[in-house]
DNA sequence: AAATGCTTTGCAACCGATTGCACCATTTTT
DNA sequence: AAAAATGGTGCAATCGGTTGCAAAGCATTT
């Protein structure tokens, strides 16, 4: 189906050396052989089978990219950046939805397969070792979203999820709200209990205001509306963190159905800053994580794990700010 | 770095025709071998190279995904099910994110670069030409959320937009609007002109209802809210039909912007049934696309392609329906 | 004119698999 | 018991490229 190097070095009167060489940047080859190689491959509307060469050079620019938050609109933000900015350096993504399993072993096992050079694990979700496990299968791995501080053996770019909890807090507190409450992601996500532990530690220092503390089912609207469901059947705090802008516009959805006013009678502030958060409808006061910089940082990372292999781990950490917008009441 | 054939042949004592023969599926081989170069495999953490059999076997299992539309979040639902559903088959998606060319040339070359046994092109706005460059190139194509009529030489699975239009326009008469409007998409998606038809079609048929027209620079929030400010700004219809629900959601948000209420003030009736569709803020009316189905029925065509390569083109239209909520005012 | 060095070129082996063919060992048939 | 059919195995060629090595080409130096 395809035309092969062969039938271009036959047209072109050259070894199959030559036409190899002609597509291999460095490679040495003089302006007349080049030339022949040229027009014969343009003729024959010849491009090099990539994988064919990875077999001898053990590279494909394939990228695996592992996901499992397939119903967070902020992803659609993530794979929009991941997809462009791999293209923009000739790397292709080679997409994983992980739906239920949280089980490494499937997925390095196929992407071993095809030979990967390298694999983004972009979640929030996922633990610490779902990563190693692609390190330990000797696949670079770069954990995108991933928690900084326990995971010394890849590569994680993010943000520092403790510091956002902290934030929130400061933010709610400066607000005079008299009881507050946190409301996480999916309890086994390192991203909730780390929101939460910041979140924690700051209040600490106001211990006149009562803290209270749930976690959703995933991060989903569905879920974070119906947990702010159930904590208004009890007795709600005057002010929530939403560990999760998708979470935040679930619990919003949550008090129109009790009629309730939020920045007005009870305050929400969600985290990420994603496009949806603008809308006029939800007008989400939110801390802004800033995706296009982490994407670009990962996307860097793994194109220096090409070069150097077994370069030191690192975490890239980039800091958060808070948007205002009008669901918490102005500070005082 | 992995283990290969070679070494899985010599630790169980056998050809590499034996091993090879082990992991092809209805190769002939014996319980007794079978069950040495199995232990010999899992000792040594074999698995095949897919990359390295596609060599002979002509075959990848990696699969084109390209998409323009990664800013409607109709997509987030797109690419899930697509990945699933490819991956249920074995088979492995490369996404390529069309930004702004509309060229297929670098698509097409870059694809067959990576050998791909076939590409699904799932885009409403690109034109039938873009799937067929694939075609023409040799390269199996399904042509996702495409035009059905004007494209006889490639497959296509999709809606009737034509019948759409009409549906939405029946819709709008049955619940006694005065004056009607069509806000389309991008207005040289064949989507967008196909639907302004049928909507025009349907409403010729009552003559004393004026229409007017109008499209969006994109499907996209952001398109549809500046094209709904500019309507309001002049002498706005009683009730839109909007080309697809992102678009009618930046409706909503324009009308909000000037104390409308939708359903009462103005009526909106969208086209997609996203989940967004469906929260209490927006509750929108809408039509239904079935887009699991859609998303099913192209995997299987791309499967029976594989199968065989010249089959003959076919379309595969599914049905719409009306989801009543709370836009449009309700039937007398 | 011969020696030297550098660039260019082709040969041939190799990457990790698959597969047609021939051969061998069984089993079945006569 | 011999012949035929069957199933399993290994050899070697092949897929489409890359690359180390040695030979060839060419220009420069002495």
């Amino acid at each position: 189906m395809g035309v092969t190097l062969k039938e271009v070095a036959a047209l072109a009167g050259v070894s199959r050396s030559a036409v190899s060489r002609t597509f291999t940047p460095g490679a040495s080859v003089s302006a007349k052989t080049r030339a022949k190689v040229e027009k014969a491959a343009k003729e024959l509307g010849y491009s090099p089978n990539a994988l064919a060469s990875s077999l001898t050079t053990g590279r494909t620019k394939l990228i695996g990219l592992i996901s499992n938050n397939f119903h967070n609109p902020i992803f659609l933000e993530v794979f929009d950046q991941f997809t462009r900015a791999l293209q923009e350096r000739g790397l292709r993504p080679l997409i994983v939805n992980l739906t239920d399993e949280t089980e490494p072993a499937n997925s390095v096992r196929m992407l071993r397969q095809y030979s990967v050079d390298a694999v983004i694990v972009a979640s929030s979700t996922l633990p610490p070792s779902f990563a190693k496990a692609f390190h330990d299968a000797g696949v670079p791995v770069v954990h995108t979203f991933g928690r900084s501080a326990t995971s010394p053996e890849v590569h994680v770019v993010g943000i520092d999820n403790v510091e956002c909890g902290r934030m929130a807090a400061r933010e709610l507190v400066a607000r005079g709200y008299a009881s507050v409450g946190y409301l996480g992601g999916p309890i086994d996500a390192t991203s909730a209990l780390d929101r939460q532990r910041g979140f924690i530690e700051e209040m600490a220092n106001h211990p006149r205001i009562p803290v209270s503390h749930s976690f959703a089912g995933a991060y989903s609207f569905e879920a974070g509306r119906a947990e702010m469901l159930r904590l208004l059947a009890g007795d709600p705090a005057q002010a929530y963190f939403c560990g999760d802008d998708i979470l935040s516009i679930g619990a919003l959805s949550a008090l129109a159905d009790h009629g309730l006013k939020p920045g007005f009678d009870i305050g929400i502030i969600g985290l990420n800053d994603m496009e949806m958060s603008r809308w006029e409808y939800i007008n989400l006061t939110t801390i802004h994580q800033p995706i296009k910089q982490i994407i670009t940082a990962s996307v860097d990372l793994v194109e220096e794990m090409l070069k150097t292999p077994d370069r030191y781990p690192e975490a890239r950490i980039f800091p958060c700010r808070v948007i205002e917008r009008g669901t918490l009441r102005p500070r005082p």
